[in-house]
DNA sequence: CGCTTTACTGGTAGCGCTCCCACTTTTATG
DNA sequence: CATAAAAGTGGGAGCGCTACCAGTAAAGCG
């Protein structure tokens, strides 16, 4: 039989706060708020008390608290539009976990991001909400003067996956170029000779880092390449269906098809169906993102952007940048590059041998 | 030319507080709170005066403060498993807009909610850090156990779209009986007479309701309606495939399919292309959710969920628990019904006439 | 051995807000 | 007209934490 309400420890009711912690390690508030704050000047000993304290008494930090006496609450905005929910879901995710570790807040605000008059006093307005921070996704982060004014409006900003890197702003992001070379890359090896290519959004800086990256590889393997038949796309399943259709009425017969997105992918995957083709038997399909491509059959090859990490990286880095502007400090751009990698899954094969 | 900082206002640092609209309304900081927080008794005149104080300040009320000083800090738990993406994505979505209007905080934790004893212990263990209140997704809303427990320790606790409603929790969700009623009723009116079903995951109460209403339509329905042909799904697109292969090779041909989600719908729609029908032409087939539905070829019939509404119907509902609880009130579960909708495009047409 | 430096530690003052308890008016009631 | 009850308002005490400024003791230095 569980003795019950004799512990020690009263169960919810008023968490344990710093003062408990301080009686119970026998010290002054101050020295576990250091402790807590991985602040050096504390000796061993105490902090050893101390810590042990907290795990007795199940110490958590009062987040309000702390951001109200540290002066330090981050709000970091985040607009989008719903440019492909797996997408943005991934991005949520990460934006959110990393907003739990940094004790910042995230205000998500839907708008129509491709219109850049709406988008722009989405963003402003957003900001006038007693922002610290924003989070500025494609195509958003690919406007210079919407960057301009938050900056002066000392909001700190970062932007997501932007292609390549930039002085203005801080970014965090994959190299597209070089995913999409290696992908590229990986068809040739494959044996592919003529490649059909889905281009992404023109608005967006990483669809055309694609692009050129694809390109590249084309020409760096030399001679024996048909040229490529190029489509252009709008990063929407619906815009992929359209640059299937016109891929396949084009007049050169790809055996390959590299679409600048998972969406777009399945897109052309979808119409390939369609037309009686076999894939990859007759043609290889290969994305990018890697955000539907186990939900579609076959399974897609498609290059992996840990959506979620970029995502984490880039608040950690605005709730770090808020911080030192807060304390004076003049924060310059800082890029971040995070890794990439191919997924080889079943939607990608040799060319058939006719 | 603009003329520039000669603006009565400053721009960033520190953003107005109570006191500066109380000095400018000429009331005392507490009418402002009053004012701010909806309380009554506050004269009209004073109201308006504090109002315009307000907007001329661009006063915005600082979390943080706020919730320390009312001990009102209402964090809320929700594990993910990835379930669908696109659902989750919404659900993410509809939570986060909840909670910001709520003034509540959101911790989202990853694990495999479909092990209930994985599930139970990062529920029990995300609860220790400090939460109070969580939102239950299936198969976690699921579970009598599991929710007892979160209960004892005072976490309020809403289960979402449990498909029937509970005495032991409040629930927030659509008729999903209905629903299914009233789809399998269109299909019946469009001329279909035997109409495959793809199950939903076991686990989830909601599955059940669905093919309870699918059945009761078919019975309703009357005479004239050849037995259906009924597999098991488990809600991910792959398992849809697999469904869709049992359901083809059964003997009794079926002109439609009701598949329990929208991503075992698409699965669906996929193996039939693979085998060479035209969808609806050749054979009807219909989701439920609406979340994959315009990603797909052609674009799905299904049964709208309005999950972002839900979900943030369900944290509201959590923060008014929490502060019912800790103002020592009782509080009893309480329902709510989302209303659905039946979303028709084009993958549902009637049987062909052979 | 006296002095400064360095390592730790504690006390106190808020952060911006809500809550409770007055206090001053009005308005209703006997 | 006195008295009670509202109705409207203000003051102060914290919420749990961090920042800052002191302290105290040990160590370094000439």
């Amino acid at each position: 039989m569980p003795k019950k309400g004799s512990g020690a420890k009263n169960k919810k009711r008023s968490m344990a706060t710093i003062y408990d912690v301080a009686a119970h390690a026998k010290v002054s508030k101050t020295t576990v708020s250091r402790v807590v704050n991985g602040e050096a000047s504390v000796s061993i000993e105490t902090r050893a008390r101390v810590h042990r304290a907290i795990k007795a008494l199940h110490y958590i930090p009062n987040k309000a608290a702390r951001s109200l006496a540290s002066q330090a609450e981050v709000r970091i905005g985040l607009l989008y539009n719903n440019p492909s929910v797996a997408y943005f879901s991934e991005l949520l995710i990460g934006a959110l976990e990393g907003s739990g570790r940094n004790g910042a807040q995230l205000v998500v605000d839907k708008c129509d991001v491709g219109n850049p008059v709406i988008a722009r006093k989405a963003a402003l307005d957003l900001v006038k909400t007693g922002l610290n921070g924003m989070l500025l996704t494609a195509p958003l982060s690919g406007s210079a003067e919407l960057i301009r004014e938050l900056t002066e409006e000392g909001v700190s900003i970062v932007g997501l996956a932007t292609g390549r890197f930039r002085s203005d702003i801080s970014c965090v992001g994959i190299d597209d170029y070089l995913a999409a070379y290696e992908m590229t890359g990986y068809l040739i090896g494959l044996g592919h000779r003529r490649i059909g290519f889905v281009k992404g959004h023109p608005n967006h800086t990483s669809s055309q880092q694609r692009f050129l990256g694809f390109k590249a590889a084309l020409r760096d393997a030399g001679a024996g390449i048909a040229p490529s038949v190029v489509v252009q796309g709008f990063n929407s399943y619906r815009s992929g269906l359209d640059a299937a259709d016109a891929l396949f009425e084009s007049r050169g017969k790809v055996t390959a098809v590299f679409a600048s997105n998972d969406e777009m992918a399945s897109a052309v995957l979808s119409v390939a169906h369609r037309k009686g083709m076999v894939v990859p038997q007759d043609l290889s399909i290969v994305g990018f993102d890697d955000t539907v491509a186990s939900s579609t059959w076959p399974m897609l090859t498609t290059v992996r952007q840990p959506i979620s990490e970029i995502a984490a990286k880039a608040i950690e880095t605005i709730v770090k940048n808020c911080r030192l502007m807060r304390a004076g400090t003049r924060v310059k751009p800082q890029n971040f590059l995070i890794s990439h990698s191919l997924v080889l899954r079943e939607s990608a094969a040799a060319p058939p041998p006719g």
